[in-house]
DNA sequence: TATTGTTATACTCTATAACTATA
DNA sequence: TATAGTTATAGAGTATAACAATA
């Protein structure tokens, strides 16, 4: 047999991430949401003060353009508003709606069951140990 | 501040994910590979015998259809091969060629150089801990 | 009738480049 | 001229559904 699946760390990583990606696509899809779409709604309402969209792309890590994208679809439903900056007309704020934090206490429920569903297979102190790691990874990869 | 970067473990993969496929697309595109041809080729490779495009599909992780837009684009450059199977000829086998055999080769210290460069924040153990926590969600998840 | 793979099509996510409005 | 965001476009990855060839 020469089938043993491979182990190393890209590979997991990539067979870890589609089975998240699989996984909230399915419990995002009846709020009517993509995952995309519902980590740029909790961004937003992680803050208080509204986000310019270039700040929203930084957070999440895509280019500008990208985010209009995301911000169309997430104004389309009605979960998002955009407003120009009265201080720099170029910029744009998006700012959360009512509908928006409806949608958003909805996902936090889905998100607990998912999270719980994914990571079933490990004890909460591998999770915690999983969790560093990848935090760690996370600020390393940024400097 | 409300800023402090979201820390649950699926956005944390996410965002890892997200490093990791980029610097594989720009690591593979002077091969003329995109990552998930990359991953076919490998797992093509790793089987000393033709595979079917069901099992290809299969241990990609990806519906039938799927893998043969991926198979196709091997094809095309030239890295692999299709042919009837002689003893069902419903069935597909996929074979890798001479040119797919030196693709892989150069793909090797491609991925050993990623590996260092994406991983270099953790310690050897600590990668090995990492390694050990998704291998156990890779199987755990799979039942 | 069931299986294997494919044709046809569509959607998500993200990117680069060029343009507009504003500064 | 520089900046913020957008219009236009493209490509990677994957999915569902209908169909052909074979069993």
């Amino acid at each position: 047999m020469d089938t043993a699946p491979e182990s190393d760390l890209p590979e997991l990583f990539v067979r870890a991430a589609k089975r998240i990606r699989r996984n909230q696509s399915a419990r995002l899809a009846p709020l009517g949401l993509t995952p995309a779409q519902a980590r740029a709604l909790r961004i937003i309402a992680r803050h208080s003060e509204p986000l310019r969209m270039a700040a929203l792309a930084e957070r999440l890590d895509i280019v500008p353009r990208s985010a209009t994208t995301v911000v169309d679809a997430l104004e389309s439903s009605g979960l998002v508003g955009r407003a120009v900056d009265p201080s720099n007309r170029r910029s744009t704020l998006v700012t959360l709606t009512d509908a928006g934090r409806v949608a958003l206490s909805r996902m936090s429920a889905a998100r607990r069951e998912a999270a719980e569903e994914l990571f079933s297979a490990l004890s909460p102190d591998e999770r915690e140990t999983l969790r560093h790691l990848l935090a760690t990874l996370d600020a390393g990869d940024r400097c």
